[in-house]
DNA sequence: CCGGTATA
DNA sequence: TATACCGGG
């Protein structure tokens, strides 16, 4: 879901995959799971599944993205979130539910046979196992990537890595990392350029974009500390919903008059915890030193056990794959492209 | 989502 | 060479 500031965004940078190329990127690997989990499915909802039942959407993503990553010559360097923060307790309380209820409607769906109806409930439905995140940890690592650990949320980590230039950006659908201090956020990063429309039977073309911090306030004259009450006041993951009545335009306002604390204290507050500890969260969140960002080598025969044997995977395929993974580090690791190392 | 093949 | 379509697990 994540802070929804989008219409603040005046400059967008188009990318083509190749000006990404020598460079280590942060991703966000819950964002990037839950997208495959969302989108590897067939047209009814239904995800790819071993013989046994077990849910592969994720490890066909992961696998499939991060090789074509590497192929163009970046290094994705995949953080995953830590321990919740208390105040997401409630939006998780309300997720799950919501995702009961989907699973309801997209057996419904199913039932009637109305496959549009049925895919949208079933994406809805998704449920992140410890497994399989466990799983995306194994398949990084046999290719020969670092995983990183954030000890909180993960954009927050991945945003203070970007910060410190540890890698050229941090990447995430969302927009929370931007609110984390990230100078750089990349969207859309993945290969095919085409998208569906949800709901209409048509189709965009979807580039990576980036989208600057410094661009980002400045042509709105804000600081960080203001885009951050302003996505507070809007809706984050810890207030969903945000303040009722105050969309971007009044929020830009509000925080041009008012610091944090008498912005929150003059705003009807309706959420559990208090707005001035999201504030101080955003700003000065979690986030951990003790992290690897180089890369080791592909780990070629375990890799393939792992994904023919326990997932059943196609040989022929992830053979071909493998063998790609191994030309690109052949390629950029020995091609004086410092940032590999 | 991604890869591969059909189609033009 | 570009786009449509389908199967993957």
């Amino acid at each position: 879901m994540g802070v929804k500031i989008g219409e603040l965004i005046e400059r967008r940078v188009e990318l083509k995959l190749s000006d990404l190329s020598g460079r280590k990127i942060a991703l966000d690997a819950f964002n990037a799971m839950y997208q495959f989990l969302a989108k590897v499915r067939q047209p009814d909802g239904t995800p790819l599944m071993t013989s046994r039942g077990e849910i592969t959407s994720v490890h066909s993503g992961m696998f499939y993205r991060t090789a074509n990553l590497l192929k163009e010559g970046i290094i994705p360097i995949y953080v995953f979130d830590g321990e919740k923060p208390v105040f997401k307790s409630r939006a998780i309380e309300e997720r799950a539910r919501a995702r009961e209820e989907a699973e309801v409607k997209w057996k419904e769906a199913l039932e009637e046979g109305d496959i549009e109806e049925a895919r949208k409930y079933a994406q809805a439905a998704l449920n992140l196992t410890e497994e399989m995140v466990e799983d995306c940890k194994t398949i990084l690592r046999l290719m020969g990537l670092p995983v990183v650990q954030a000890p909180s949320e993960g954009e927050a980590q991945a945003a203070y890595m970007a910060s410190k230039g540890d890698v050229w950006a941090a990447a995430s659908q969302d927009y929370d990392s931007l609110l984390f201090g990230a100078p750089r956020l990349v969207r859309n990063l993945a290969i095919t350029g085409r998208r569906k429309l949800p709901g209409k039977d048509a189709y965009v073309d979807v580039n990576p974009e980036l989208i600057e911090l410094e661009d980002l306030l400045r042509s709105n004259g804000i600081t960080r500390e203001q885009l951050i009450m302003i996505g507070i006041l809007v809706g984050t993951d810890y207030n969903l919903g945000g303040v009722k009545g105050i969309g971007v335009r009044r929020a830009l306002e509000l925080v041009k008059r008012y610091g944090p604390e008498d912005l929150f204290s003059k705003v009807p507050w309706d959420f559990e915890f208090d707005p001035l500890s999201i504030y101080e969260f955003f700003l000065n969140p979690p986030k951990s030193d003790n992290y690897e960002t180089a890369l080791s080598k592909p780990r070629s025969n375990e890799l393939l056990k792992f994904m023919v044997e326990e997932h059943e995977f196609s040989e022929e395929r992830v053979r071909k794959v493998i063998l790609e993974i191994e030309e690109a580090y052949r390629t950029f690791a020995g091609g004086g492209l410092e940032s590999w190392f």
